[in-house]
DNA sequence: ACCGCACCCTGAGCGC
DNA sequence: TGCGCTCAGGGTGCGG
């Protein structure tokens, strides 16, 4: 039983934030429930830091619209609009897109789900929390954008301008390269994992697979960026590639078995060897996983296998 | 150009 | 039992 609340602070709490994987396996499941269909309606919340684009705009832009494509770029869901715009969603923290079928239990809160069997089915009824939700012509289910804190965003913007936020993004994760790291380090001051959480250098990259992938590397979070040996830019990009690609396919093999695509159920978690492993034993030299502070975020690592 | 930090938000989990 | 406090984090924007 106790262990300091110290070591304990910051431990995983079992819903890991949407990063590329999530993000990729919510845009996989959430193809098909949007590409194609008329849409008849959108029911949206109270402007509110969430809308990047204003509520009652984004009705009368999307009433009568077509998703044509769904993609993926960083940790943004792209949709093209057959009307000439481009929707874009950012599930920030909290995010959850999802269809109206969906029947889990994580779609709950943990005090709603106490109560509850783990293997309950409950239908979801739209809340307090749902922001958006799209009716489709066809009458058939709807999507719903559901964000606790809000740090999620939707924006309608035209395809022919540019735009900031995607303009920004560097190189996407699934894309990375040691050579790219190697050059975007050279004169960076600031720790290597700041860099790796710098969307544009990598787009898609977050604080789990960031302390994963320095892990794996044998790189200290806090080293500073340009002191990382292009040897060593090479193991992260490797790792942080292979960790990536690994977590999509068992988070988008286990999605089917409980229809909620929440982002949140892969079963990556289970293999985490530093992230929110806080006053464990690591599992290659079981010195005890430190945590402290690189670039104001949580940071997880072993101080034998990391240098 | 680069870096650190405040801010946005709300639920979980802790101490008392 | 329950109140109140602290903490978590992605992206943006600002001041140094």
């Amino acid at each position: 039983m106790g262990r300091p609340a110290a070591a304990m602070r910051g431990n995983y709490r079992g819903r890991p934030m949407p990063e590329l994987p999530e993000v990729e396996i919510t845009r996989r499941h959430i193809e098909p429930l949007l590409v194609g269909r008329r849409i008849a309606d959108v029911v949206t919340g109270s402007p509110s830091y969430f809308f990047i684009t204003p509520p009652d705009e984004l009705r009368k832009r999307l009433r009568g619209a077509t998703v044509k494509q769904l993609e993926r770029r960083g940790k943004y869901i792209v949709g093209d609009v057959d009307t000439g715009d481009s929707l874009l969603l950012h599930l920030g923290m909290t995010g959850q897109l999802f269809g109206s079928g969906a029947k889990s239990v994580r779609l709950l809160s943990s005090t709603a789900r106490a109560s509850l069997a783990p293997e309950t089915q409950v239908d979801f009824e739209p809340d307090t929390h749902t922001h958006l939700r799209f009716r489709f012509e066809d009458d058939g289910p709807e999507v719903f954008f559901r964000d606790v804190r809000k740090f999620g965003k939707v924006m309608l913007t035209a395809q022919d301008e540019p735009n900031a936020r995607l303009d920004r993004l560097g190189r996407d994760a699934l894309t990375v390269t040691g050579e790219h790291l190697f050059e975007a380090t050279r004169k960076r001051k600031t720790p290597i994992k700041a860099v790796l959480l710098d969307q544009s250098v990598i787009a898609g990259c977050g604080n789990i697979y960031a302390d994963e992938a320095l892990f794996y590397a044998g790189v200290r979070p806090g080293r500073r960026a340009a002191r990382v040996t292009r040897k060593e830019c090479e193991a992260i990009a490797r790792e942080l590639l292979r960790v990536l690609t690994r977590s999509i396919e068992t988070g988008g093999s286990s999605i089917s078995d409980y229809v909620a695509p929440d982002g949140s159920d892969g079963q990556y978690q289970d293999e985490r060897r530093v992230y929110a492993r806080t006053g464990e034993p690591c599992l290659v030299c079981e010195s005890e996983i430190r945590r402290k502070l690189v670039a104001q975020r949580g940071t997880h690592y072993c101080p034998q296998c990391q240098s």
